[in-house]
DNA sequence: TCGATATCTTGTCAATGGAAAGATATGGTG
DNA sequence: CACCATATCTTTCCATTGACAAGATATCGA
C-alpha cells in the first residue's frame, strides 16, 4: 500500500483510476500508457503485465463501466419503479462517469469479444429492458413492442447523454444534465 | 492529376478521402497521417502543408461533415416538409458517412474553435431547428417549446445513429438503419 | 524571363506501444 | 524455516508516429 515499494499494492486499480481521470480530462484519444505509469509511479512497462496492451486496459475500463451502469439501472428500477427515472439514471451515469461511458461505446478501442466485457454488457442491456417491460399494457409495452419501446427510450437517453458530453448542447452549463434529460424524456410516448 | 508527378494535383481532397476511408475501416483512433500519405503516394510530411497537424485534418473533415449534414437536412425539409423525415435523414447521413459523423462529435480530436468549423456547425444546427419550427401549434412546437422539442428529436435521432454505428443494436444487420429509425422516431410526441 | 510563392521531399527528433529479458517480492509446500 | 514457483515490476531495445526544419521542385504573376 505504501509508496516506494517494489510492489505497488494495487497497481491495477490505480491504473484504472488514472485512466478514468486522464480520459475525463483529455478524451480517450490522448490516453498514454506511459503517462498512466508515471501517474502511478511505476515503470512504463508495468501496465502491460496487468492489461496486456492498451486495448486491454480499455477493455477493463469498459467492463467496469457496464457493470456500474447495470447496477445503477437496477437500483433505480427497484427504488423508483419509474420508466422515466430509468432514462434519467442512464444520463446521470453517463455524465458522472464520463470516462467509462465514452469508452464503453467505442468498441474499436478495446477487445469487444472479451468474455467478461460481453457478459457485463448483456447485464446492462437486461437491466435496461427489464425497466421497459415493467410498463403496463396499453402504454405500448406489450409483447414484441417492448423491444421498440426500449430502443426508443435507450436512443433518447443515449443521444442526450452523448450530445451533452460532446459539449454540443448550449445549455450544458446552465442546468444539471439529468434534470434537463427528464424534460426531454417526458416527450416520449408511454413515458411515466 | 496524373500520378508520379511532383505536384499531386489535389492532394488535399485525396487525403480527406483517404482519411474517411481509413476511419470507416478502423475508427478515428487508429488514423495515421503517415498512412494517409502512403495511400496518396506522397511523402510523410506532405499532409502537414495542407492541414498543419493531425487535428487540423480532422477539423477539415468535421467541417465537411457539418456542411454535408446541413445540406441533407435542408434538402429533406424542402422536399418532404416532414418533421419525422428530418430525423430519418439525420440517421441516414450518419450511417452513410460514418467517418465524417464520428469525427464531428469528438471535439477533442480537432480544433473546435476553428471559424469555418463553427460556422458549418451552426448552419447544421439551424437546418435542424428550422424543421422543428415548421411544426404547427398544438403539437407542442410553440415559442420556447421549440427548443425542447428540437432537443428531444435531435437526441433521439443522434442516439439511434450512434448506437447503430457502435454496433450496439442487435438488429443492425437485418434492417436498413433509416427504416428502423423511422419506427423509433414515431414514438416521439408531436411527430409526423 | 524571372522572381515570389505554393507544393512536396528529405532528414531529424522526442514520445509512444510493445516485446524481451532480467530483478525483486510474494506465497505455497516441504 | 528453507526453498522454489509464480506474480509483479524494471530495464533495455525497436518500429512507428507526429511534428519540425531545411531544401528541392513546380506553378503563377509581373
Amino acid at each position: 500500500m505504501a509508496k516506494e515499494r517494489y510492489h505497488h499494492g494495487d497497481l491495477r486499480r490505480a491504473l484504472l483510476d488514472a485512466a478514468a481521470e486522464a480520459i475525463a480530462e483529455s478524451g480517450p484519444a490522448a490516453l498514454s500508457l506511459r503517462d498512466l505509469a508515471r501517474r502511478a509511479g511505476v515503470s512504463h512497462a508495468a501496465p502491460t503485465h496487468h492489461f496486456g496492451d492498451k486495448p486491454g486496459l480499455l477493455t477493463a475500463l469498459a467492463t467496469e463501466g457496464f457493470t456500474q451502469l447495470a447496477a445503477a439501472l437496477t437500483e433505480t428500477r427497484a427504488t423508483t419503479g419509474s420508466f422515466l427515472e430509468l432514462g434519467v439514471a442512464y444520463v446521470r451515469y453517463a455524465t458522472t462517469h464520463r470516462a467509462h461511458f465514452e469508452v464503453m461505446w467505442r468498441p474499436d478501442l478495446y477487445h469487444a469479444d472479451d468474455p467478461a466485457l460481453t457478459a457485463a454488457r448483456e447485464r446492462a442491456g437486461e437491466a435496461l429492458y427489464a425497466g421497459v417491460a415493467d410498463l403496463p399494457d396499453g402504454q405500448g409495452a406489450a409483447g414484441a413492442d417492448v423491444r421498440e419501446a426500449g430502443l426508443a427510450a435507450w436512443s433518447l437517453a443515449h443521444g442526450f447523454a452523448t450530445l451533452w458530453l460532446s459539449g454540443s448542447l448550449p445549455q450544458s452549463s446552465e442546468e444539471p444534465p439529468d434534470e434537463a434529460a427528464r424534460a426531454v424524456l417526458r416527450r416520449l410516448n408511454h413515458g411515466g
